[in-house]
DNA sequence: AATCCAAGCAACCGCTCTGTT
DNA sequence: AAACAGAGCGGTTGCTTGGAT
């Protein structure tokens, strides 16, 4: 379709980065910020796409990341969010602090897929493998701090796979059948009513690890906030808490 | 000790989405 | 409304490393 590349490859180095480059980007963002991508390399003196520069960043040298192997509570939140929100691995990556989505996902592809392979449960539908081909069941799952007046409007999308469409102007109810009944099995203690926003930056970000409300399910409270608060969805119809305003005030900034 | 193979991870590629003109 | 540019996302690739033979 004719675009113009993002970057000219003819000058571009590829592949693994180098002590120097990455101690480049690093002084050049703390100094400017991460700005604008395309001009960045070369306002950093880097023989890089800006692509590869922002990769790099998020996934690697940002100061807030966690590294490290994965907890078991945090394989286990990974897996409810994976069924909840299939292969959105941004939004799952939003949800666990310090950690990428192209960690997880690669997390996912290596370890998490072979440890419910090995527990009988197929990591892309999260039903049992032998298991019989139930109907679909309905499920909502809504995107974004749905405002009363919005979620009476009935801009629901009714999709058939459990792979919701993109939000749309961030607040958006997704209404979708999902043929993935066994969430509930491989979940029993998740509401799957849920409210998902969308991942906002670092500073807006719901509080750090709610793996003690995914444990304790839709139900379960931490430091008296709800799942759905926790998860950074408040407002929802599941609060079941009174920390809405608390909430939205913080985390009312999206991207 | 050398070779082979599989796993893990970093990086790339192509596409889509969003904002701007 | 359409075209364009930039950013972001998800899938895939390829290199590195560690274990097995």
């Amino acid at each position: 379709m004719g675009r113009s590349p993002c970057c000219e490859k003819a000058h571009t180095n590829k592949g693994a980065w180098t002590k120097e480059e990455d101690e480049r980007l690093i002084a050049y963002i703390k100094a400017h910020g991460e700005g604008c991508w395309r001009s960045l390399p070369k306002a950093a003196g880097l023989l890089r796409c800006g692509k590869s520069c922002r990769l790099r960043w998020i996934n690697y040298l940002r100061p807030d990341l966690k590294r490290g192997n994965f907890t078991h509570d945090e394989d286990e939140l990974i897996i409810k969010l994976h069924s909840l929100l299939g292969n959105k691995w941004s939004l799952i990556a939003g949800r666990l602090p310090g950690r990428t989505d192209n960690e997880i996902k690669n997390y996912w592809n290596t370890h998490i897929r072979r440890k419910l392979l090995s527990r009988g449960i197929d990591p892309t539908t999260h039903r049992p493998i032998n298991g019989g081909a139930e109907p679909p069941k309905e499920t909502t799952i809504s995107f974004g701090a749905v405002k009363p007046e919005d979620a009476e409007n009935n801009n629901s999308i009714t999709g058939k796979d459990s792979e919701p469409k993109k939000e749309e102007n961030k607040e958006e109810t997704l209404l979708f059948k999902s043929e993935e009944p066994q969430v509930a099995e491989a979940c029993p203690d998740l509401n799957l009513e849920l409210r998902i926003s969308p991942p906002s930056s670092q500073e807006t970000r719901p509080p750090p690890l709610p793996l003690e409300a995914a444990k304790s399910g839709g139900g379960g409270r931490v430091n008296g906030l709800c799942f759905a608060c926790i998860l950074g969805i408040p407002n929802s119809i599941d609060c079941t808490c009174n920390n809405n305003e608390d909430y939205s005030s913080g985390s009312s900034s999206s991207n």
